[in-house]
RNA sequence: CGCGGAGUAGAGCAGUUGGUAGCUCGUCGGGCUCAUAACCCGGAGGUCGCAGGUUCGAGUCCUGUCUCCGCAA
């Protein structure tokens, strides 16, 4: 199928790559512009336009959507079906309803919940058991369309936002391979939104980072694991210097001790009381202007007497 | 040229006003112990990121360069 492909980080490449791989004609890939990023403010490409880039595609990227020039694009390369997959702007209907076969939308979560920003994040954050992947007709409202398929994946009681995105990125890539062969047989299934149920997935803001260890060890660790890589929970409870944090591990254990306090820090890493009793066992962190290392290298540099 | 921090043993760090390169952990050997992530004794392991310069002498001061990290985006 001739196919125009939008997407923007990491975890859109993986669906381009499947397109390519499956053998479809990608007639332009549209990503965000090179933004100024990273120290030096060096002007850096997106994932996904690497990409393209290597396999010779033609890559495009319009400041804005609606100024007639990106629809202009789109009728010039005439695709059947336009893929979108974390590409970070907002679609008018008139380039959505260009192609025959319609847009379609590789989104991370299980729609009706979790739509908009951050759904992966977000579901690790709620402490859900379970996420997955839903490719979906675009609508004029966000995240809204019609479901086509979805796959379900339970998420790991240690896993992180950085890992669960790697393994959503590969599922709906298989989603999506699923539908456009789905679509290209006229078998794609088109199933509304049950529209009361949908829960909205904001923009992760580092105002959330701050741990507040009277919630309890369970939520704490949630928290830890779903700000991974950005913006990464923090706390000044150990040292009293801001400290990221990137893993931690209930230990099961009960204690009287006030919440926030360090009771103990050795080779399995540095134990702090939370609210609900719990222990909760740092074992991944990172000092300032330091890198990120296991809790156990760093107490060999930085003793903590408690 | 957005602001700032850092490169020293396998890991994490210290190193005062320039004068024999240190600590904790790990590692290797030996000992103790019913046993252990415990304890005791001993050993190995560093061209101090790289290149120049100042000096009798540079980890330390100066210049350049590479890499990494935090903030900001």
């Amino acid at each position: 199928m001739r196919i125009l492909f939008m997407g923007t980080p990491e975890f859109a490449v993986a669906s381009l790559k499947r397109l390519v791989e499956d053998g479809h004609e990608i007639c332009g890939v549209f990503t965000q512009p090179d933004k100024p990023k990273n120290r030096g403010h060096k002007l850096t490409p997106s994932p996904v336009k690497e990409y393209a880039i290597s396999q010779g595609l033609a890559v495009y990227q319009p400041q804005k959507m609606r100024d007639g020039e990106a629809l202009a694009i789109v009728r010039e390369l005439a695709p059947e079906l336009i893929v979108v997959a974390a590409y970070g702007k907002i679609l008018p209907e008139e380039i959505l309803q260009t192609p025959p076969y319609g847009s379609i939308n590789v989104h991370s979560s299980l729609l009706p919940k979790y739509r908009g920003a951050a759904p992966i994040n977000w579901a690790i954050l709620d402490g859900e058991a379970e996420t997955g992947v839903s490719i979906m007709y675009m609508a004029k409202e966000l995240d809204a369309g019609d479901v086509i398929l979805q796959k379900t994946t339970p998420i790991g009681p240690e896993e992180d936002a950085q890992g669960l995105t790697l393994r959503l990125a590969a599922l709906g890539a298989e989603a999506l391979a699923e539908a456009v062969a789905a679509l290209k047989a006229g078998t794609a299934e088109r199933t509304p939104q049950d529209h009361s149920r949908m829960t909205y997935a904001s923009m992760l803001s580092k105002e959330m980072s701050p741990v507040d260890w009277t919630r309890s060890a369970h939520a704490i660790s949630c928290q830890i694991r779903g700000l991974i890589p950005w913006p990464c929970a923090s706390t000044e409870a150990i040292t009293g210097q801001p400290m990221k944090l990137f893993a931690a591990s209930e230990t099961g254990e009960q204690t009287s001790a006030k919440a926030g306090t360090v009771l103990a820090a050795g080779k399995q890493g540095i134990d702090v009381a939370c609210g609900d009793g719990k222990v909760l066992r740092l074992t991944e962190i990172q000092a300032q202007g330091g890198k990120r290392m296991s809790a156990a290298a760093y107490l060999l540099g930085h003793p903590i007497e408690c």
